[in-house]
Order: structure tokens, then sequence, then C-alpha cells
DNA sequence: TATGAATGAGTGTTCATTCAT
DNA sequence: AATGAATGAACACTCATTCAT
């Protein structure tokens, strides 16, 4: 996956880097930099503790390049956030192939999503509460993920119900709500990395086994 | 439980009220006000979000004078982010009366600590991920506590296995995080009432019979 | 008239110094001194050129304080234009007891005008048109006062015609305009003191003249 | 007139278009709309309003290629300026044939000057106060027009006392300047057109009327 | 002890100017 | 000759912190 967890082709949208010479190349690795600074930081920062300036810093841009690509600050974070969501989205997705199960799909889910944090400098700690981002703002974005988000988890139970894989009493809303938060917290924790409690495969396996534990027929 | 959670003793560690005379208890009150304006407005508005200006006026005293009490800001939170922990744990403490097996006490605890939340001006908020924290400055104070948590689940757990109540093959140290987790997560959401995903009942019910089902013997 | 020409009492409306101690003062020189300083960086650079550092820089205060008093660099301008045109209009009313005659009144309005200017830090400047301004931000005072100022002028031919003093077939509107562009330009210039034309006695009797030419009966 | 009031010959004078082949036309060109371009953004927005790329933008051009033919903003503007006194100069000229007498002149040259204002994309506007320039910049050029369209009304003052026409005891300097400041207030709130106070025929008749009765022989 | 006026470093943002292409 | 991406100094404004009273 290397250093940029870019989107396949033209980095971000919303943001037009025009032009078609040979300076475009030049130029859009520029904003891919600021870009995954910006992940780096807000994640590591938060919205307010972030800094224009060290944002640009770490881009090794100037200062005010920052505002050639992005309106302003929130510009900026609202592309952030929409690309990094975009991207953890994609690797929720299950293998069409592989996994055929509900449970699988489910499990697939949780373990791909760690995964996706471990090696992403992101900012799904964003996903969570952070009271930092003053949410109104671009809460449209976020919450609408999250909506989906339930969703999908809401639809493989679903889907395990009506074949007899899963209890058949299931709450699922509530149930599809606990496992977005597992997974989403032990994603977020992964990458924070904190000292507060790593996340090892044990837990994982753990994480697992508990939601396999709460939808299983007994 | 009143309008302040405060620690039934000297208020709060790591301040000197000093004095000794009548105005002694006067000055107190204006350092409880002040604590408890300060729970409010970083429970509202994050670290970075809420002002020193601002705790002042809420809680009706100069600017100044909280410099007196706290070396700075960072002091004040450290100070009343204990205090609202101290009184977070109080909470969680099983009833020794009521709840005899191991996974009364969980659930206990796991009730409490939401009904907790709904009740108190809080910032548990800030147990959870707040990025804005910068939490490296306070690390300390929150990872012991957060530690002490898990090892007060865990010793659940292993009761509960020694009772032959809970299954005898638990990764215990896992399970206590995840718990733990759950836990903080929904009583953070109780508080915050975020539109995201109001806490209901059913919910909270859900986990429970999560937790019970991830324990108990098949 | 001295150095500084506020408003009487309570130095400036729409500013609330707070307080009663020995403080006050202080305070309250200080806000004079920083209403000073914003008249003569106004006047001297228009709105754009003048900076907020600069204008606290001049009146010996911390670039901060300057907020403590206003929301804004534009409600100090506003406060600022609001002072300064109550001075100038309160220096053109007539003296009852010596200016009897309309035509009287005319010229002690155009020379009191004139001497205000010259010894007033001042921004009449702005009276006329500093495109600078972008007016649209406060043409509200700036054209009550505009049009307060026409009427007064209106009010003096309307009467000198009424009297027999002036002609009877005076364009009193378009005149009164005339007028008052003579008035406030003269005053303006007067100020800036620009080398382009300095003006002096010569000059003011020769716009008395003309203007007396242009009103009274053949 | 045209789209544009260029003078003439070599589009402006301090500026090197340089180059002699076949592109020359094509450089010109993008000269003049660099200057109509800037004629328009400083004549609208002020000098500090006046940004360099919107210039560049609303002439069609790179934002750096305005550096190629002056050397900053300054520079531009001093030539607008330059360019426009020119025109607007060239306006006021008597008609050698239709006015004969100094008083039609007079009138004439008001008239005139008012209509060029009304139809031109300019900035007279700049020649009165426009405290926003920052005048001392470029005092040099305009001080130097404004000596001279002061001459020239004083000699047309003394061109008439001479005549017998105008009384001889008119002070020709204060009264010179009186006029040209009438003539270069009307016009500029001409195109200003500033709901302040439209200038309408009226107006400009007053004024005329005004300056009549200043001069003729009683 | 308590005040709040005062400070100034630091923030997001703009824009004249440069320079590799 | 012409571009426009890139720079960085400067701006308005905020806020934790201090200190005379």
């Amino acid at each position: 996956m290397g250093g940029s967890e870019s989107s396949g082709a033209g980095v971000a949208a919303g943001v037009e880097p025009a032009g078609a010479g040979v300076r475009r190349a030049e130029s859009e690795r520029r904003l891919r930099s600021i870009l995954d600074a910006a992940r780096v930081c807000f994640g590591r920062d938060g919205y307010a503790g972030a800094t224009v300036a060290r944002i640009a810093r770490e881009a090794g841009v100037s200062n005010g390049l920052l505002y050639q690509f992005f309106r302003n600050k929130d510009h900026l974070f609202e592309v952030v956030l929409d690309e990094v969501i975009r991207d953890w989205v994609r690797a929720l997705v299950p293998r069409a192939d592989r996994e055929t199960s509900a449970a699988a799909k489910l499990e697939g889910m949780l373990r791909r999503s760690v995964e996706f944090c471990r090696t992403t400098p992101l900012l799904p700690a964003l996903l969570s509460r952070d009271r930092a981002l003053q949410l109104q703002r671009i809460a449209g974005s976020v919450e609408e993920r999250a909506v989906a988000h339930r969703e999908l988890v809401a639809s493989f139970l679903r889907e395990g119900i009506a074949a007899g894989e899963f209890r058949a009493d299931l709450d699922v809303r509530s149930l599809a709500d606990a496992i977005c938060l597992l997974q989403s917290e032990y994603s977020t924790r992964t990458y924070t990395d904190s000292p507060r409690s790593p996340v090892d495969q044990a837990m994982v396996d753990a994480v697992v086994r508990m939601i396999h534990d709460a939808v299983r027929v007994r």
C-alpha cells in the first residue's frame, strides 16, 4: 500500500489541480503531501490542535500553498476526512469469493478494519467522538458514513438470521451499533497505539469471538 | 448526588487551599465552583475549545482567581479529570449486598456507568479518545485509572471463572479490555447524546446480553 | 480644545469601560488614547491602510487591548467615525448670539469647520469619498450625518430666502449640496495639509465670497 | 472614444514593450488589456482593495505577466493614474471653435469633465482624496497634473479679467483652486454614483451658475 | 484574597512577488 | 514571451497568563 493511501486516480474530489504540463505532476505530488501531512496532524492533534502552519511544514511546503488547494482549514479537513473514510469503507467490503457466510463477513470486516488502521496514518480516530472537531461543521459526511456503516453491519446480521446461521431473536439495530463501535474503537486504537493498551492479535481474536457468541445459534 | 460530584474530603489533591481562618470556607466554595464549571466546559467544548475566561465566568469568579488554585489550564484540567474519574470509578463498585454473582457485577457496572454519565455533567467523553486533549500531557493519571478499571473487570471475570459461572477458557485480559471499552463508549455516548446514535435502553440491554453471551458457560 | 477632542463625558457611546475603582481612570485614559491613535491612523492611512497593530503601537498599548474595547477593526472604526462626526457637527452649529443673518451662519459654519479640522487629528477626510472605506460597512451613520448636514445648510438657505436676504430663485437642494462639498473638502484639505495645495486664509475667504455671490440678491 | 482610453502613441510612458517582431502587436494588446483592467479595478476597489491577481484575471492574462511590464503594483498604479489623468486633461481643453469667452471655457470644462467621468471606467475618484492610495507613493505625477489643472483654470480667469468679462479684483489663485475642486468632486461623484447624493443635471447647472456668479462683473 | 485590565505569542488567512518551466 | 505554482511576510483576531490594585 505504501506511504500514501490516496484514492486511486485524481487525488481528491473537490480539488482542481488544473494545468496539464510537466508541472502538473509536481503539483499533484505536493497536494498529496499536504493531504498526507494533514491526515497525520489531524489524527495526532485533533482539529483544533492541528495548525495549518505545522501541516504545511510537515508537508514540506509553504504556509500559503495550502490555500491554493483548499478554501480554508475546514475545507482541508473535510477533504481529508472524506478521503480517509472512503479508503476505510473500501477496506470493509467483504471479499465476495472467500467470505460467504454472514459470520465470515462480520469477522473479515473487523479484521480488515483493524489491519487498515494499523498501516494507515489515519483519523478514524475522528470517527469516534472527537469533541474538538466541533463536528457540527462537517457532521454531514461523517454522519452519513456512520449510518451506512451501521446499515452494512445490520444487513449482514439480517442475512445471517435469514440463513438460520444467526439467532432469530437478535436486536439487529442495537447489535449493529455495538459491533460498529467495537470495530471503530479497536481500529482507532490500533493506530494511535496508545500505551494505554496496545491492541494485539489476542484482543482482536477475543472481540471476534465475542461477536460470534453474540449472534450464533445456541 | 446533588449538584457537585466532588470527592468528599479536601476538594482535590494537588491544590492547596491555604489559610485557616473564617474565609477558608468561602475560598473553598469558590474552588468548588471553578472545578464544577471546568467540568462542564471541558465536557462540552473539549480541552482546546474550553477557554479559561469562560470557565471563570461560568464559575462566577474572576479570570485571575483561577491561577491562585491552579498553575495553568493544564493543571486545572488534570485535577478535573482526576476528580471525575474518581467519582466515576466509585460508581462502578458493585453493591456488595445485591450483586453477588460475577455476572451481576459486570452488568451492574455497565448499567451504573451509563446511568452515572446520564446524570452527571462530566467528561468521560475525555476518557475516550478526545484527540484534542493532547493526552500525552496528562496521560499519566488517565492511564493509571484505565488500568485499574480493566483490572477490576478482570477480577470479576476471574471470580466468575473460579465460581464455575463463566467459561474457563476466557481470554481474561482481552475480554476485560473489550468490556471496558464498551462501558466507556456507551457511557460517553449517553452523555454526549449525539444525534449520531442516541443510546436507548434497548442498546444497553443488547450490550449486556452480548457480554453475558461472551462469558457464560455454554 | 487641547489634545483630545473627545465628546465631553463618557468617552464614546457603545463602549462599556465598566468597573469603578481607581483603575477606571487609567483604563479610560487608555481607551482615549486608542481612539485618538485610531483617529490619526485612519485619517492618515485610510481604513485598509491602517493596521490594528500600528494603532495599538501609536496608542502605546498592546495589540490585544484593542479587542477589550472593540469587537473588531470595523467596530473601532465605526466608533471613531461617529465620534469625529459628532465633534465636527457640534462645531458647525451657529453661534446663536452672534450669527443672526443666514449669510453669517453659512459663513461661520464654513470657517469653523475649516478651523476645527486645522486643530483636530481627524478624518472628515472620511466624509469625502474614501473608497478604501468600503463604505457599505458603515454607510449608515455617515450617510445619515451627510444628509443632516445638507439639510442644515438647506435650512439656512431657505431662511435667507424667506428673509429676503437671498435670491428667491435659488436651487436650494443643489446649492446646499455644493456648499457642503466645499466645506467638507476645504476642511479636509486643511488637515491633510497636502503639499498639493495648502489651504490658506485667502482661499477660505475666496470660498466664502463665492458662496455669498451665489446666494445674495443682485 | 471606444473601449480603450489609451493615449495614442506607445501605450504608456515608462513601459518598455521591447521586441520588434510580429509578436510585438500581440504583446502590446496584452499590455493594453492589463492597463484597462487595472483602471477598472483600481477605480472600483481602491488601491488596497484591488488585487494584482484580479487585475490579471480580468485582463485575461497570467498573474506573472504583469511583472514583465511593471516593476510592481505601485508602478502599475502610477502608470494607470498617469494615463487616466492625461485622458482626462485632454477632455478639459476648450473647443477652440465654439468656446470663445472665458466663461464659456470654464463652463465647458466643468461640463465635459463631468461627462468624461460619466462614460469612462476611471479613477478620477483617485484624484480626490482617496486616502487608501497612500498618495505619498505616487504624489509626484498627481501633484504635477493638479498644478497644471489649476494653472489652466487660472489662465481662463486671467483671460476673462483682461477681457473685462470677469471682475478685476478676483483672487485668481484661490478661485482657481475652488473651481478645480468643484470640478474634480462633481466629476468623481458622477462616476461613483454614490447613493449618498447622485449628481443630476440640476446640480451641475447650479455649480456652473455658482462659478459664473463668482467671476462675472456685477 | 480577589480582581480584571493588560499583555503578546500564536492562529488562520491573504496577497504581492518570484521563478522554474 | 508567458505561465501559474509557490513563497512568506503581514494582517486581524484570540486567549492563556500576569500583575498592579
